[in-house]
Order: C-alpha cells, then structure tokens, then sequence
DNA sequence: AGGTGCTTCCATCAAGCGTTGGAGACTTTG
DNA sequence: CAAAGTCTCCAACGCTTGATGGAAGCACCT
C-alpha cells in the first residue's frame, strides 16, 4: 500500500506540482481515504520529498545502465544512442522530467539532501559522455553542458501536451521529431566542441 | 494602478506559479488591499491571463527588436548576437521565462487564445534566424528547432537560483558560462545544418 | 474467546483560500 | 455646496485545504 500511495502520488505531483497537489487528489487516485495516506506518510511534504527521493534513484540507476550501453563506442555514436534510449525512457515515465523541471523551475521551500546529489551526477554523465577523464574531479563547464543536455531532453517531455497543439501533430510523430531535433542540435554540438579531449583517450 | 498590480503580479506568479500564488500575496507586494486587486482586475484567473499577455507581447515586441538588429548579417553571427541580447534581456526579466516554462509544463485549465499566437511566434524567429524563407509557411521542424533553442534559453533563466548552488558560482559567473554554453551548444548545430539554406540567399 | 497490533474509514478541525458587500474617502462634475 | 463617480479598505462569506482523533475491521497469537 505504501508503494502504491507513492506511485500514484508521483502522477499526481509530476502532473500538478507540489502546490497545484492536493491530498485529496492523490488519494482519491489510490482509491483510498486521506486519513489512510497520511497514516501511511505523514505530512504532504515528507510524501513529496519521497516521491522526489524515488524519481532521482530512478533516474540515476537508468542512467547507469545507459552507461554500460554505450561504454567503448565511439562519441558521436555513444551520444545518439544515449539519446535515444533516455528519450524513450522519460516519454514512458514523463513524471520523472515533469518534477525534475519542477524542482529546478519553481520556488523551494525547504533546501533537501538531493541537492548535493545532482552536480554528482552531472559529472558521471559528463563521464560517460566522455567529456573529461576524471569522474571525481569534473569542471563545472562540463557540468553545465551535461544540464543543458538533460533540460533540453526533458522539455520536450514535459511540454508534449503543449508542444502538440502547437505543432499540430500526434505523439508517434512528435517523439520522433524530438529525438530528430535533439540530434540535430547535441550531435554536431558535442561531435565537434570535443574533438581535442576524444583524441586524447 | 491597475499598471502596478500587472507588474508586480508578473513577479509574484513568476516566482510561485499560478496555484503557489494567493491574491493575498500579490496585494501584500504591491501594498494594498485584496479588495482593490479584485476592484481593478476581476477574478485571480483573469489577472493570471493579463500577466500571460503581458510577457507575451513584452517577448515579442524584444524579438522584433533583435530581428531588425541582426537583420542581413551572417548566420553565426545572427545567432551569436540574438543569443547574447535575449539572454541579458531574459536574466533581467526572469519572469518572462518563468511564465513561459510554467505555461508549458504545469497542466492548462483553461485553453487560451495565446496557444494560437505562439507558433506564429516560432515562425518568426525560425525566419530572422534564416531557416525558413517564407514567413508565413514554416516547416514544423523549423518550429521545434526554434522551441528547442528559446527553451534552452528559458531553463538557465529560470534554473538559476538551482543550478547556481549546483554549480557553485555567482550570479557574475553563471552568466557567463550561460552564455558560453548556449554558443557551444547552439552554433556548430544551426551553422552547420542550415549550410544549404544559406547558400540560396 | 479475548487480547493485540496493524490498517482503514468517518467525522471533524482550524487555517487559508478566492471572492464579495458595503461603508467611507477623495476627486470630479453640476 | 451637493451629487456622482472613482477608488480604497474592513469585515465577512462559503469552500477547500492539510491534518487528526477515534471507532471499526481484520489477522494473528495465546
């Protein structure tokens, strides 16, 4: 039950945010009384930092498989597939970058642990992407370009409903005009920027 | 008055969001009373609209601006310089970027009439950046390309006070490697793949 | 059968929300 | 000077919110 009350309640707070969330919507979703989530959670924030908790290990442990994927190939290669796979991923899981983007975007209440988890991330991503050398030791240009990255790929999972209508097109087309755009845009980006780090490896 | 109320609204819903926003906040800014807000400008969905409008124009009319400014110069450079002034325009205006990104990922109640607007927008730029050669007939893969590069903008804007702390740099530093990063992502990507557009010029 | 611990729901609370009515104050008009 | 109009605030409304206390159900042990 308490699984259950935390997947559902990652909808809800991926669709609407910390404040557009009310109690009432997540438990009405799990089909269950208030009272019973807040047995189960206590407090709405300590649910929300819970549900923040689980996407960023979600994200992380995919990232790392992507890593091992992708290990050994060449750059251009390593980027377009790691691309691929994490477009694919956050489409099927879109609350993953609807609270990453709420988190980044809206005002914070209380500063969490995960804050000091993120940069460490960026730089295993930096990593794998084989951008610098040193997975401990990464500058923070390389960390900045691994966000951009991220954002990018989020944004277009994120805005579907709204880019949709904007577009004018159904979500088999739109997935595959995103993962074309943001080969066209990362590819030569990182293809060419990197060249004098990859001919050192 | 009403004027005031606009401008400090933009702030406040900016900052918070459309649900994290009380009428109550916003007459507290601009020192008044919640009756008078609801005097000048109606219900909270109603001020909300405005301030949409608001930005909405301020964006737009700032596009045309740069658009006669990089007017008949060379790709890169077009590029190069709308990337440099929309970015100091967006960090001293970060509402505007707030609102857009909340527009577009927070869940819509309501559909506007704006929705409509804001392709014709991204038509406009793809066609100052020198993608498209017909204003009026743009390609929906002109559009994303457009929606991909104003975004990316958006997220260092509204991400700051977060990826600051990430980053571990002031605001002075930040802006620059923004700036530095969005060259680095944008330039080799848009010059290289628009080669054959330019040639037929 | 009775007790114990865990889970669920009903009813309710105080606080905060968006919103409104009405009474004054100040300016403009006759 | 009075009347009309414009603006502002105080007080309050009904409703939704996050949160809780207590009773009922259920499985388990003795």
């Amino acid at each position: 039950m308490k699984g259950r009350i935390l997947r559902d309640a990652r909808k809800i707070f991926g669709e609407y945010g910390f404040h557009g969330t009310t109690t009432r919507m997540i438990a009405q979703k799990v089909g269950i009384d208030i009272s019973t989530l807040y047995y189960h959670w206590g407090e709405k924030g300590d649910l929300y930092e819970a549900v923040v908790q689980d996407i960023f290990e979600d994200l992380r442990s995919k990232l790392v498989e992507v890593e091992k994927l992708i290990h050994g190939k060449p750059l251009s290669d390593r980027l377009k597939i790691a691309l691929d796979i994490m477009t694919d991923y956050l489409f099927d899981n879109p609350e993953i970058s609807n609270l990453t983007l709420f988190r980044y975007f809206a005002k914070t209440r209380s500063e969490s642990v995960l804050e000091v988890k993120v940069p460490e991330t960026m730089g295993n991503i930096a990593y794998s992407m084989g951008l610098v050398k040193d997975r401990k030791s990464v500058p923070v240009d390389a960390k900045i370009k691994m966000l951009a990255l991220m954002n990018s790929i989020h944004n277009f999972i994120s805005g579907e409903s709204f880019f949709k209508i904007l577009l004018d097109v159904d979500h088999e087309d739109y997935v595959k005009m995103v993962k074309e755009t943001l080969a066209f845009i990362m590819v030569p980006a990182f293809g060419q920027g990197m060249k004098d780090i990859k001919t050192s490896e």
